[in-house]
DNA sequence: CTTGCTGTAACTATTGTGGTTACAGCTATA
DNA sequence: TATAGCTGTAACCACAATAGTTACAGCAAG
């Protein structure tokens, strides 16, 4: 199955953060949500989830929301460690109680361990390797192209 | 979300397939699914991806199955398209339709998709360097590890 | 003190997964 | 040629995760 959306748009919200302007109005879950085209629950739920991971800061009642830190200090392995997509180690699922009296069943877990391990790091490493700066740069870049 | 134990319930098929004797018992769905510990239909809709893959042939009424290539000619990527996981390109689902009248919403999805691609990439590269002949070694040496 | 926003519970629809029963169709073999 | 045994597949179920929605309590700032 499909990596959950709620990652994009995580990326997506952290980046409105990054380019808000400090006089500009406020960002409110509901602004937010009209720029990611869905409902501001969603929103205030996934920043529950980076609030939570030291990300952002939310202003409880008077609303408004913060970067915790610099965007180039943000990568997307931190994003995607925040809004739990996936458990440490368990991109792949793997089928339990097999067999133990065969002589494939008792050792196939331990068999594949490794090499799922491997493949779920390589992922991670991409995302560790790209900053929300590097995105919001992006943004930019592509914008420009339009042009 | 996960991804799903079809695959690695599909390794675990192509090992005992890989590992069978020929003068050994038919190796039927019903006996593979007693070593995965599952139920024969799972085990034979699984066998339905794995020949339209090519990577299997079933001998359809009289039963047993047979790779139709090397152990060391099926990659363990072979293995994960052919169980259809993930379509191509489509690890991450990235939420649709963002607000266009937004600097964000317009460019948030091809800045993205760059990233997203290279760590998916990443991902089936590790699963391409590994075959099914190295996954039934690693059993055996498993095996011995045991004893 | 009122306005407006956040935080959260509760419910819904949709989707993918994995298990199960049932049965049609075929093939090797007796 | 009859039959036993296996595959292929449809149909259904339970379960879990996702994402959308309504509703409302709580609080902070003006």
């Amino acid at each position: 199955m499909q990596i959950s959306s709620r990652f994009s748009v995580a990326v997506h919200v952290l980046s409105l953060l990054a380019l808000q302007q400090e006089d500009d109005v406020l960002l409110t879950s509901e602004r937010m949500a009209g720029s990611v085209n869905t409902n501001p629950v969603v929103i205030r739920r996934l920043l529950g989830q980076l609030k939570k991971a030291g990300l952002v800061e939310v202003r409880p009642a008077s609303g408004g929301t913060f970067l915790t830190r610099q965007p180039a200090a943000i990568s997307l392995l931190d994003v995607y460690r925040a809004v739990e997509v996936v458990g440490e180690g368990q991109l792949f699922s793997v089928h339990d109680k097999p067999l133990q009296a065969c002589l494939v069943g008792r050792n196939i877990q331990s068999a594949l361990d490794a090499t799922l391990q491997r493949a779920q790091n390589a992922l991670e490493q991409v995302l560790a390797g790209v900053t929300l700066q590097q995105v919001t740069t992006e943004i930019m870049s592509q914008e420009n192209l339009k042009n």
